[in-house]
DNA sequence: AACTCGGGGAC
DNA sequence: GTCCCAGAGTT
């Protein structure tokens, strides 16, 4: 119940559970939409139907627990986090949690400036919890540290005047606590196919130039069919990929052909484009058709 | 590595 | 509104 969900959230629903559903076998007797009643309003209910199959999957195989924490982490729902938290609270083994709290407390004691979403940061906070955990007192330790991190160093404001490890804390005497941790999701990338036109005319080429007052201001490219509304589409000459920023573009050549002359576009040479801006994206269109664009 | 899955409390 | 919560499973 605790995963992705504050402890305050819980504490209802855990009575509300443990009283309906008291015991393994009474949990896997039940059906599973009574689980799921009892567990409505919490959210993320393919916890409770997890928690389901795996009581019922543990009553199948002889009505005990498992012990041991691969085997504890084999059961549906529970992954690192959870088998870490059952092994070393209910039997003791010596497995250091990373959950939430304690990648916060540890990004900082840590001075951690990695991304903590990022494989190489949550790798160094998962070696410094088990460096540190307590061999003797796993259970304890882990929620010591969970319990820091929900009471003390909080999210937005730590409250290092009362943390008994503010002495150690690396980003504390950095002045950066508030910076961390790091966690950033890095921006949707936005995919899209846009076509780009060639029109010749006596060896030159129709381009457009950019406005001023917007990116790549005075920049040459080739023109879109939009720029063209009378323009009749010929055969496609070609295809790459682009990428600007969090865009990333499938960029389809088209031949065309015009009636009218567009006054805001120019016509030129090779030798002129050879000496005029140009975006990226018409680069790449023009080395394309180097093969098949003769002058 | 990114997405999705819920709902609520703190700011 | 935004962030984040005692994460796991899937793609």
């Amino acid at each position: 119940m605790l995963q992705q969900t504050r402890v305050a959230a819980v504490l209802p629903y855990y009575r509300r559970f443990l009283r309906r559903f008291p015991n393994l076998k009474r949990l896997a007797a039940a059906s599973e939409d009574e689980v799921l009643q009892a567990w409505s309003g919490l959210g993320y209910y393919q916890r409770a139907r997890n928690m389901h199959r795996a009581a019922r999957r543990i009553v199948e195989s002889g009505g005990r627990f498992p012990n041991e924490y691969s085997a504890i982490r084999a059961l549906p729902g529970i992954g690192d986090y959870t088998a870490a938290a059952i092994a070393s609270i209910a039997f003791g083994q010596p497995y250091a949690v990373v959950d939430g709290n304690v990648i916060r407390v540890l990004s900082r004691i840590l001075a951690e400036r990695g991304n903590v979403r990022s494989a190489p940061a949550r790798t160094r906070l998962r070696k410094a919890a088990e460096h540190l955990l307590d061999r003797d007192r796993p259970g304890d330790f882990n929620q010591a540290l969970m319990e820091l991190g929900a009471t003390v160093c909080l999210p937005r404001t730590p409250q290092c005047a009362g943390c008994p490890v503010a002495k150690w804390c690396r980003a504390r005497r950095l002045g950066i606590e508030r910076q961390l941790p790091v966690r950033r999701r890095p921006p949707r990338i936005e995919k899209a196919t846009r076509t780009l036109l060639v029109v010749q005319r006596n060896g030159a080429l129709l381009l457009k130039r950019r406005p001023v007052g917007g990116q790549l201001e005075g920049f040459f490219e080739l023109p879109e069919p939009a720029d063209l509304p009378g323009a009749r589409l010929g055969p496609k000459l070609g295809e790459f990929r682009h990428a600007i920023t969090r865009r990333r573009y499938r960029i389809r050549l088209r031949a065309a052909e015009l009636d009218l002359l567009p006054s805001e576009f120019l016509w030129l040479s090779p030798d002129q484009l050879n000496a005029v801006p140009m975006t990226t994206a018409t680069r790449k269109a023009l080395n394309q058709l180097a093969g098949t664009w003769k002058r």
